[in-house]
DNA sequence: ATGAAAGCGCTAACAG
DNA sequence: CTGTTAGCGCTTTCAT
């Protein structure tokens, strides 16, 4: 078995309280004691048991991250990031993917309180208005990001919506004379899309402003079909998608029919993927600042669990990167 | 705060024990008082607080993983196989990334036996004998992955050697003059690249069965400049890289130069990442079946954990995928 | 400067 | 079928 402080008051002839207070150097003790109670420490290879500490403290040291999956290079970039700032501030972390199932996150989220994480960071597909009471009774801090839950919970994003907008006024401005926005496939109408709902709000904004009809929404499962259409139509044609791994699936799909981005048809990406470097023509984005996200999430979340005065909601502007296919 | 077994006892007007078993439902109980006891943990909200189940129990239902990073997509497929897997067992899981600091990875392995995790799933980047100590002298199961540290500690892995080998042998049968192998740049020569030197002794053995000279090796810093160079030098020219990454970074590089893969020099990576379907022309690589490995690995994770026979090394075969560079 | 004692919330052996 | 008791390892008053 592992030696605990118990062991070694024993070996040390001294109290299970004076060990403590050599070990987390607190309180008064000779120096003498200290040094020989932390040299039988090192000696037999002490090692604090964090389940009991964070029994008897109610802190854990450790922040729960809650996101949909890590094939998505979002949030493989927001975990990176968050991962560099707990440990810079001495905490750890606990990973957790809910892969855009509404009633795994609830569990996982769920097991992290069960856990005594000291906070929460976390990206929602719930948007109920039981799943925000859940939120907001937990005792832990949570903050959230990417979709929107309720206007009063902690919310960390960026500016979806001017993004697309100017996007959408650029492919305008361009003379195409059909502009599409291009959305994801949602399984279910229950999930928490806010971030592409903002998205569209902007293309929509975009035509509001130029004064000229909508363009159509493409989305579910035959959007490659649907996109197709629209481009036979004839005229030129240009795709805002909500997603950079919209706008390759349909650069890939149109490049089996002979037609290049850019030339037979315009495109358009969000997120700002590092794989779109890989891809030519080089596609129009938006870089979505993870790392900038990520921190500010982080932020907020460490002034909660300290009850630190802090913003509980912030807007990050992001930054277009010009390709060549718009 | 939250309400406990106690209260749940005082509620109730019985014992704390009596509480346990019908939550627990172990051990003789009438019907009638686990009803009422179900009744009020449900009408309370209870939640078992899992710090002090854990200490109690001496067993968490948690396995940790320790992995470099997630925006690899190696990694990330090897992470949602894992927690897929462990869910339908009843476990969870903590990811924590190394990002190829080998101090830090010790540091969370250590973090995550602390925290009396049931088992660990690593992907190292330590080899040294210390280390290994340090791994065989945890009481907590450990399987690793991806990198071999020591011969003894549980392992699974896929066949490099035999991968690159036959991916080697085939650029040679196509009449390639030079065959080049190239390898990430290794800030750190204390890593454990093993991953890496299997596939390099691949490369060779093909040269060996050919009974000719053994082309060059490109690593370091200077990566894409070396492989410039061999291409200067005349004839024709294949690059075996040992990651899709660094096959898409020569790509990129050499589209610059106006040079096409697969017509000016031959390519073939390794991994198998899905990004390259929209990448024209499609590389040659490898697909190393990450879930597979995961579902391997965490059933030997699970054997051990429970006392189970299990095998302690298993190797897989990996599928070569065609595709146009090579 | 050190120690004794109670407690965090849950579990497990042993009685009755 | 239910209750009593002790204990997991660490923390934290409160004494001395």
């Amino acid at each position: 078995m592992a030696v605990t402080t118990n062991d070694l008051a024993r070996i040390c002839h001294v109290s299970r309280t004076t060990v403590i207070r050599a070990l987390n150097d607190t309180g008064r003790i000779s120096p003498e004691t200290k040094k020989r109670i932390l040299e039988a420490a090192r000696e037999h290879g002490y090692r604090p048991d964090l389940l009991a500490r964070g029994l008897a403290k109610a802190k854990t040291y450790t922040i729960g991250v809650v996101v949909l999956d890590v094939m998505n290079q979002h949030f493989a970039q927001i975990l990176n990031a968050v991962e560099q700032y707990a440990l810079q501030h001495d905490y750890g972390i606990n990973i957790l993917l809910h892969g855009q199932d509404p009633e795994l996150e609830k569990e996982l989220v769920q097991r992290l309180l069960d856990y005594h994480v000291d906070g929460i960071l976390l990206s929602s597909v719930n948007k109920s208005e039981e799943y925000a009471d859940f939120l907001r009774e937990a005792k832990t801090p949570i903050v959230t990001i990417d979709n929107r839950i309720a206007d009063d919970l902690p919310f960390i994003g960026i500016n979806n919506r001017d993004a697309v907008r100017e996007m959408t006024a650029k492919a305008i401005r361009k003379g195409y004379d059909t502009v599409a926005f291009v959305c994801p496939p949602y399984a279910d109408r229950s999930l928490n899309i806010y971030t592409h709902e903002e998205r569209y709000a902007g293309f929509l904004e975009a035509f509001g402003e130029a004064g000229i009809a909508e363009g159509p929404l493409v989305s579910g499962d035959g959007y490659l079909a649907a996109c197709e259409s629209l481009l036979k139509q004839g005229g030129r044609t240009a795709f805002i998608c909500s997603g950079d791994l919209f706008a390759l699936e349909l650069m890939k799909y149109f490049r089996q029919k002979e037609l290049t981005a850019g030339k037979d048809y315009g495109l358009a990406g969000f997120d700002g993927v590092d794989i779109l470097d890989y891809v030519v023509p080089q596609i129009d984005t938006v870089d979505n600042c993870d790392e900038a996200v990520a921190e500010q999430a982080m932020n907020m979340l460490l002034a909660l669990i300290d009850g630190r005065e802090t913003e509980t909601e912030v807007m990050l502007n992001v930054k277009y990167v010009n390709g060549k296919t718009l």
